[in-house]
Parts: C-alpha cells; sequence; structure tokens
DNA sequence: TCAAAAGTGTTGTATATACACCCATGG
DNA sequence: CCATGGGTGTATATACAACACTTTTGA
C-alpha cells in the first residue's frame, strides 16, 4: 500500500462501474453484479505508560489530506481480509511479517455504509490488533512507518481531532470491544511481552478500563483461572525500579476465560 | 434477489477485472483498485419444538445447484450490508419490511477467502437473525419462500449435509456465536413472541445450549437482572396446555446481562 | 530505615446451587 | 385425584470484595 496513503480506499479514484446494477425485483440479468472496492482498517492499540493507545497514519491524499487516519488498504485480488490486515501492518510498522504473523488479529466488523468514502463504493473490513509496547517506537523506522504515530485513544476519539473517513466511529467501536474482550477472553497477555509480572498484567486491565484493581483479588482470580498464566520455572524475578522484584510469567494455553473477570461495578451491583 | 437463487454470488458469472492489480510494493497507480463483489448471508435461527433451526433455501443454479445454502445475496450500489441484509431477508421469508426491520440483526463477521466462490472474487459478510417460531411456516407462500425450509442446525451442520460454499462454516460460527450471545445479552427473548412465559424462556436457553436448567434458579437470574423482562400487567395468564396458568412477560429495555448469566459446567467447575 | 512494590491471610457479605415444597389447571 | 407445569422458600457451599499484614528490594 505505501505511497498511496493509508485508511480507506487510499489514493484510489472511482473507475466506473463496468456492469451496473442487477435488479431489485424478479429477474435481471445474470451476468451482472456491483462491483465494490474493498478495504481492511486496523485498530492497533497498545498500552504506554498508563494510557492506551492506537496507531495512526497521517493522510498524504485527499481526501482527508493532512488528516489522521487507521492504518489499512485495499485487498490484492488473492488475499483474504486477514491477510491483507497482516500486510498492512507489516508496512505500516516496519515489523517483521514473522512477529506480524504471531500477533493476534481480531475481526471488528465491516463498515459499508454507501457514502463512507466521498469518491467511491468502498466497504472495509475493520481489525483489532494488541501489541505490546514495542520498544522501538514504530515511526522513524523508514518507509510508511515515518508518517505514523501511536496517538493516546482519549485523544483520537474526540470529535475535534478529526479522524478521517468513519474512523473515528471504528476506532470507537475498537476500544469498546477490547473493553470487552479482557473479560473473556485471556489476550490481555497480548499487551504484555512475552515473559511479564503480574503487576504488568494489572496495569494492563487498568489502563483499558480506567479503573483501579484490589491487587490480592486480581492475582488471586488470574491464577485461579488454568491456563491464563504459567509461572516462569528458572528463577523468576525483574524489577520495574524499587521494590520486591515479582515473579515472571508466560501466556497459558488457554484462550477465553472461564468464569469471565468482569469490570467493577459497571453500573449495577456487581 | 429472487430468480438468481440466494447465496453467495448467486447466480452471477464472473467479469473480468476492470483495472488490474495495485502493485504490492511501493509506487503503483493510484487509479486501480481490484474491484469485488460483496454480498449478504444469512444464519436465521428459530426454536421449534426443542430444537435449534435454521433457514436454509435450496439453490436452483449451479454451483452447487439443488445443494442447500444461508440465504442471501448482492448489495446493491447504494444499499449497506445490514439494509442489504434485510431486504434479502424481507425476500426470502416473505415477511414484510415492517417486522424484518423490528428483527434483531446481528453482523457475524466477513468471509472473504479468494476462494470461496469457484466463479469469482466474493466477499461475504454473515449476519444472524432470530426469530420467534412463526406461526406460518415461511415455505409455501410464494415467490422465494417456496424454495426456503426449517433444518434443524444439527442435520444442517453435519458435513454430510453438503451446505454450499462456505455456508458449513458459517453456520457453525453463528451457531457458536447465538450461544455465547445468550450469556451475556438479553436477546434470547427475540427467539420468543412479544409475549413469553419465563417457561418459554428458559426453553429457549435449554434448547440452544443442549443443557438442563434449575427453574427456581432461572426465574431468579432473569428477575433479578434490570430490564431483562419486564411483566405484562393486566391479567397475566396463558396455558401452553395442562399446569397452572403462567405470568407473561415482555422483553425490557436492558441489552446486556450484568452479571451474565454463564452455561453450567462448560468444562469448568463453574 | 523508609518507601515502594510483591505477595499472603482473613473475614463478612453476596451469590449460586440443589433441593423441598405449595399452587392451579386439565384430563 | 393425579399428572403437569408454574411459582416460592431455604440451607449449604462457594465466591468475591475489602483490607490488614508480611516480604524484599532500592535509595
Amino acid at each position: 500500500m505505501s505511497d498511496t496513503g493509508p485508511g480507506s480506499a487510499s489514493g484510489a479514484v472511482p473507475v466506473p462501474v463496468p456492469v451496473p446494477v442487477p435488479g431489485h425485483g424478479h429477474g435481471y440479468d445474470p451476468q451482472a453484479f456491483p462491483p465494490f472496492a474493498v478495504t481492511v482498517d486496523l485498530a492497533v492499540f497498545t498500552v504506554r505508560g498508563a494510557t492506551l493507545h492506537v496507531l495512526l497514519i497521517r493522510r498524504a491524499q485527499e481526501p482527508y489530506a493532512g488528516a489522521w487516519a487507521l492504518p489499512g488498504g485495499f485487498l490484492l485480488p488473492r488475499e483474504s481480509a486477514e491477510t491483507a490486515a497482516r500486510r498492512e501492518l507489516a508496512e505500516e510498522t516496519g515489523l517483521s511479517m514473522e512477529v506480524v504473523d504471531a500477533l493476534h488479529l481480531d475481526q471488528l466488523r465491516t463498515y459499508s455504509e454507501p457514502d463512507r468514502d466521498p469518491r467511491m463504493r468502498v466497504v472495509s473490513v475493520a481489525f483489532t490488533a494488541l501489541v505490546p509496547d514495542l520498544p522501538e517506537p514504530v515511526a522513524g523506522g523508514g518507509g510508511d512507518a515515518d508518517r505514523a504515530r501511536w496517538v493516546p485513544v482519549g485523544e483520537a476519539c474526540a470529535p475535534a481531532f478529526g479522524l478521517a473517513f468513519d474512523h473515528g466511529e471504528i476506532l470507537a467501536d475498537a476500544r469498546s470491544r477490547v473493553g470487552s474482550k479482557l473479560e473473556y477472553s485471556c489476550l490481555a497477555t497480548a499487551f504484555c511481552p512475552p515473559e511479564f509480572t503480574l503487576g504488568e498484567l494489572q496495569a494492563v486491565y487498568e489502563t483499558v478500563w480506567d479503573t483501579a484493581l484490589d491487587r490480592p483479588n486480581f492475582r488471586r482470580k488470574v491464577l485461579a483461572t488454568p491456563g491464563f498464566v504459567e509461572a516462569v520455572p528458572g528463577a523468576a524475578r525483574l524489577t520495574g525500579g524499587r521494590g520486591k522484584p515479582a515473579a515472571l510469567y508466560r501466556p497459558g494455553p488457554a484462550t477465553t476465560l472461564h468464569p469471565p473477570l468482569l469490570r467493577p461495578t459497571e453500573g449495577h451491583t456487581r
């Protein structure tokens, strides 16, 4: 995708519809079907400091030139949406395909409002990805990544931020999805490095949910869920600065959380 | 969609790609984008007797002529996927647009494997819909519905049943999604008539999950969740045959279930 | 020796489960 | 009067939230 700019229907321009429109009622030309452009859009999240960030790219071309947008681009003729999403992600972040293939990618939903792209009919399959805080920031690596930046989701979601297309809506959907996913799936570990402390895992939950959690109860719940995390057997220590060294854990084999780890008091007594 | 037959890319035939393929690396013609056909597929569920059924349509044309498939069809040039899904649903079931507009439709996921349709590139947005056991069976109403039938999901999911395209996969995904949805959303009521008894609601859960539930505990959980159901104030009685008349309830304003109503012993102690 | 972070223990309350039991109706 | 399904009560076990407490490190 590179030069065309990110976002839906990047630098492309409408192309005449080759065969117009099948009839709606009975009996239309079976040779006809309306063609669409299909793209992927990615909401890539990470936790930096104590804030949830999303990866955005500054658009080079019209429409929305200069505005920020979610990374993404067209499907190639023989690519599935997920394959295209991984390819785009590798291009935009500068990560290697091996790393990207191991990442957790989740299909969010497909956005297909007729006027979501002012130029033409574009249907976009949106994905969410969760990545650990990358040692080297994505920007500055050369190529596409030069226009990429991590932005706190709070800022990016604000209407004033002016995300291109319907990416504000996509981002809001993705954010709320990530919040719920933490409740009933194990993928909070996707935000963590390969080995992590329970404190770091708790910080992920607290950042995404924007709530404080009770540490003793949190560790009990996590350790009581079989397969969520497993202790790193060898010397288990690593320090974030002061304080007692913490034991290290790895993601376990489980993918879903039974029972779920619910957010506290989400409007109800629980 | 009518005559072209249901399912992905119904009766249509490949159309030459007008502008071939943008480059993958840097610098390609921004005028170019690969066109795709976009369809919707619907997994429409209902509870009949004590069995979960899905609406299927027998294909009239190749490929997979004579095989069963999920209802669906092309997006019109200015339709969103959801609008198309509702239109197709109305056409295939013979229900009025007013009824269909009130139904609960849920986007499942988008299927985009390059060879999922043997003729051409078709990207399909799949939806699930939950409908009450319709007083008049959908088949026999004339039009598309003549080829429609309710099939128990157990049969339809079996590989030997030979669903067209990747509809077996879609149906399996949809089924498992419906099972989880009942845990944390209120939409079990979508399977029920506008006014229903708690016994009927419990039967929905038992049918979809294929488990027995404790009646007293079930009613307590349901009634303890604010906004899940609300009692019909007037004379509250209706009999399914013998036994004490049951109170009637309506769906409440809530959409999510906090705390969730978890399936018993899904491999764990809970 | 103090602050900070990790980790353990305890306790009151809320919730869930598994029943036993009563009510109203049709046959 | 009995079978069938609706509806209520309750004892026990369990889980969870809150918070006090100990441990181990850096400064």
